[in-house]
DNA sequence: CGATACTTGACTAAATAGGTCGGGATTCTA
DNA sequence: TAGAATCCCGACCTATTTAGTCAAGTATCG
């Protein structure tokens, strides 16, 4: 598993939301702003996770984006997997995007056996952690502040 | 961590070397056709993995590779990270390969330290498991064999 | 010498990454 | 009800990476 810039982007965009949960929604120019993302890639990507149901949006005026579940409902693992397809460092030992591999037996196959350990390990911390964790984390690294975009993300 | 084609054929092209270890050296050929590698891809590769120090390699009419160090000297974490480059997720918590990224405060990332995590489940696997220990795998997996080279990888 | 292997560097086609851009569709508000 | 603000959508672009291929060269053995 990389995570690419896009993918950076999308959870730095998503912990904004978090932040602001419940106070309406935000602007993609305020994002874009306070993360330091291009803004034409960041309407692409806000988009895509528009449409994999992560966020809602709201046209016009006073619009902008919020979460679409709860920021608990929303684990790091699904959000990773839709950006960036497979956890896995394989496609053999994947479980939601499997690929069978070259090799003539995957049962007996030591390199995978390895690779299952590798995709367990990732999939442990990922599933583990939901976007209202890493809310928490952001509160306990640093101190509170009085305005939810004033967080360093 | 994602492992690409090339990076499996050089873990698969070194398992073999690693089942036959003291027993001089395995031509290209022969690791190319019991791995359906291509043949020229496959000597790129090894010829990386030889300036990269984990093979050797003798020309000639009974030339081949094997490799350099002993079998149990080589983590897959050295490998792959050689192939690969970084183990970890993001460029800011690679150890080997480390890369600021564009967030204000990296002491302060919520999200960082989440990857911090990945990253050290990922390497935790890889930096356990050596090439000795994928061979004992394979036998352990599969029963024993007269001829290393039958040994499916 | 000549067959057999490895060596080296250049080359290519296709996919992915990281964006940019123009114009359209909604919604608020004055 | 006009117009400004905001999201929406698809097309486009460039650079890099991936997965190979190929030709010609060099060493080694018998």
């Amino acid at each position: 598993m990389k995570l690419s810039q896009r993918g950076e982007y999308a959870l730095r965009a998503l912990l904004v939301l978090g932040m602001n949960h419940g106070s309406g929604v935000v602007r993609i120019r305020d994002i874009a702003q306070q993360q330091n993302i291009p803004r034409r890639f960041l309407e692409q990507i806000l988009n895509d996770l528009k449409s994999a149901g992560f966020v809602l949006s709201k046209r016009g005026v006073a619009g902008g984006y919020r979460l679409q579940r709860g920021p608990n409902e929303i684990s790091l693992a699904d959000i990773i997997r839709h950006l960036e397809g497979p956890l896995a460092p394989v496609g053999c030992v994947s479980v939601n995007y499997y690929q069978r591999c070259s090799c003539p037996d995957e049962a007996k196959c030591a390199i995978r056996s390895v690779m299952q350990e590798v995709r367990d390990a990732i999939v442990g911390v990922l599933e583990g952690v939901s976007v209202a964790h890493l809310c928490d984390r952001v509160r306990d690294l640093q101190g509170p502040v009085e305005n939810p975009l004033d967080y360093i993300i």
